[in-house]
DNA sequence: GATTTGATTCGGTATTTTGCTAAATAACCA
DNA sequence: TGGTTATTTAGCAAAATACCGAATCAAATC
């Protein structure tokens, strides 16, 4: 994949609303309605957080699909999960190698 | 890791610039001067990368440390280099099975 | 058919980000 | 000391993003 595209992907995730969104969905597919009760999004209108959908979407990150009334996102690209979970386990580099003081 | 410091990451992450920076540091230490020779970086004024350089480093992405006339970068955060590796594996869920078609 | 429910699209504004040039800083060298 | 090289800081304009309310759309139900 190519440097721009990569980055879309990043920069996607780069908003604490959407990685609540892909945090959530890591766990399984949900309903926007769904996602509205998040606490994390609980401050956001309905159209914001339908845009933060769309940003996620566009980059590859989530997919949708309609049934009945609701529509469904679940996360379209399987890494995504590990990646957040690799970035919370900081720092690990430049480590305290024997003793931490 | 909290959300907001999380997210913080990937958006640092989510310019070309940038992950062109991290790209490169995961070969190993460079100075900025190595850094504005790279063909992702050549188009962009010394000042413009100078500041990506600090978006990354106020992210924890990235270290510097200053010998003699250069100020040389590394990548602080060892996980980005295997995050950067598995966006680009795309697409890898809902894959094709056995035939493409 | 009219209404309700779940979600998106539209239009606008406030904020943030990007990238530039010019100026400052810091280390080295003559 | 004065000059050169490597890099950052400051200040600013342009572009992109975030967010909201109003309007719209689509499916289900009355």
């Amino acid at each position: 994949m190519e440097l721009k595209e990569r980055s879309r992907v990043f920069k996607a995730l780069g908003h604490p609303a959407r990685l609540a969104i892909t945090d959530e969905l890591a766990s399984g597919e949900r309903c926007v309605c769904e996602l509205l009760e998040l606490p994390a999004l609980s401050k956001l209108s309905g159209p914001t957080v339908s845009q933060h959908l769309l940003v996620l979407k566009s980059a590859g990150v989530i997919a949708d699909e309609k049934r009945g009334k609701n529509i469904y996102y679940r996360l379209q690209m399987p890494c995504v999960s590990r990646i957040s979970l690799c970035v919370g386990e900081r720092p690990s580099l430049a480590p305290p190698l024997i003793s931490n003081r």
